[in-house]
DNA sequence: TTGAAAGCGGTACCAT
DNA sequence: ATGGTACCGCTTTCAA
């Protein structure tokens, strides 16, 4: 390994002028710096992030907290983030924390045991215990945390139960989401707003959980527990999907005698016949425009917004009437 | 932050203590040890790993180098990455890139700045240039490489061909994955050794990438350049979903009109109609033994196995006759 | 069994 | 403009 002092020693400086070569900071001679740049190139000198970041107490790492990475509406987001990061030498550390308090915290001691620049967190909605570096909630954001961006899921919900009206919905099974996923509530209420409004018979189905592997058995026990319906909407895509899948086993066809409607427009949702009608979430660039957040923060000690809400955005395809 | 020094004055021992009882390195009195323990818990102190790794040249965190990781078959095998490593106390330091030369560059050398422990790359089948770590290739690797852990993918052509054999494909068309990836090949010979054996007639399609956002077009490509045929080996899950749709879109039945075999076995695609006939491919199992074989290689220096193959599998479900 | 001190590879202050 | 040096938090050698 090279390291600053055989950089000096090639160049014939002290350490500190390499130092200051290397970071523009302070003052450095026109044929010192000159010095210093052949002895980096000759000697393929790049510097040691540790031993930086154990004197900063900081370090180019921001860490990613996601709840499920087999969700594919993360990797998504994970995208985004990585993009924006690595344009601006960030490093990712992730942390699946699967919907764990207890893992949630061990992620969060070994950040800071990393000295990391930086928290995303999509997993509970709220800052992570006793943190003290910047904070950004990706997606999962309760009102009274500082820095967020989300999706509109309120706006969401609402153009849920607007294009299952327009498609003649009549006795619609709208599915809540866990309770304790600030978002869920927000669309169950904005979907239910509109359902009110118009004077329409629901019943709601509660879901405790987003796990994918939980689908199908969630599925199965909607049909089970309720009563006639021909509207389904759905927490999420995955969902959407298996409630579908479930839905033609048991001889119904889709969308003649129940009509779906999905939340997330994940990648393969337009794959498969037929095609999801879904509410998009821009997965992507919440993962994108909050890895922005964050770094502003970290680097300007500011952000331009506070709190961003992105809107969700109708796609029609082939699952409604 | 609470240091080392800190707790060694509360606890009236020097930090060499501290650090001793801490490691179980060397020497500590009983005495000591319970004066430490509990300074620790008052203090509530937790080692500073930056300030070990420095030391140390090794931190514990390991690199993970993903081609793609909107596409859902690597969550599922970060996932099995990242439980293993959670439960040994390793970090993961993410990256995607890309199947692209530069970006890969630019992490192997990242990775180094942070004295990172190992690297598991799904990225290229080969180890990265310069690169001193223990390094496990994880899904694709080249013959060549000392450790590795993916598929047996000559064995899942091999199925895949069977299984349209059996269900009396006659015109069947493969399609064959970019060839500078290692796997793709491996798999197209498995399937035309067994076309050939038993004198099918078949076309071969191929693709240059694996990238989810070019299984539309490509689908489109597939009828448009190929003759007719009533069988199709597509390249994963993904590709088969998009085959899939464009069949039905220009009006065949499948499996009635075109039969199709994915390659994946991704979650999904059990909740898709027609469930998608697949060949498994066990990803988080091959995450975590890789994550596995990284970490023995870390740690003692030697891993029981070099080069694992795991076994993938027929799912039979609704897209074959 | 213990502690002083010398690193690990950088950064930044303070003289010069 | 430049260099010497203390320091970041921890580990390890060596002497006591």
């Amino acid at each position: 390994m090279v390291t600053i002092k055989d950089v000096a020693e090639y160049a014939g400086v002290s350490v500190a002028t390499v130092s200051r070569a290397l970071n523009n900071s302070g003052y450095v001679g026109k044929q010192s710096r000159i010095k210093v740049e052949e002895a980096i190139k000759t000697l393929g000198y790049y510097p040691n992030e540790v031993a930086r970041s154990l004197y900063q107490k900081s370090s180019k790492m921001i860490g990613l907290l996601l709840p499920d990475i087999s969700n594919p509406y993360f990797p998504l987001v994970a995208k985004g983030v990585e993009d924006y990061a690595q344009q601006n030498g960030y490093m990712i550390i992730l942390g699946n924390v699967e919907d764990n308090i207890e893992k949630e915290d061990m992620y969060v001691k070994f950040f800071s045991q990393y000295n990391i620049s930086g928290v995303l967190s999509a997993a509970t909605g709220k800052k992570s215990q006793n943190y003290q570096v910047p904070f950004v909630l990706l997606d999962r954001a309760l009102e009274e945390e500082d820095y967020s961006i989300a999706t509109d899921d309120h706006l969401g919900g609402e153009l849920a139960a607007k294009a299952i009206i327009e498609s003649k919905g009549k006795q619609v099974v709208v599915m809540a989401g866990p309770k304790n996923i600030a978002g869920a509530n927000d669309r169950l209420s904005g979907a239910l707003g509109v359902l009110n409004s118009k004077g329409l018979s629901y019943q709601i189905f509660e879901t405790h959980s987003y796990q994918v592997d939980k689908a199908e058995e969630t599925a199965v026990q909607l049909f089970e527990s309720t009563s006639h319906f021909d509207s389904v909407i759905a927490s999420n895509d995955v969902y959407a999907l298996a409630v579908m899948k479930e839905a033609i086993k048991r001889g119904y066809r889709i969308p003649e005698d129940i009509q779906i409607i999905g939340y997330d427009d994940m990648l393969f949702s337009r794959l498969m016949y037929p095609g999801l009608t879904t509410i998009a979430q821009p997965a992507y660039e919440l993962g994108f425009q909050g890895a922005k957040m964050l770094v502003d923060l970290i680097e300007k000690n500011s952000s331009e917004h506070k709190k961003v809400k992105l809107k969700p955005k109708l796609i029609m395809r082939d699952s409604l009437r």
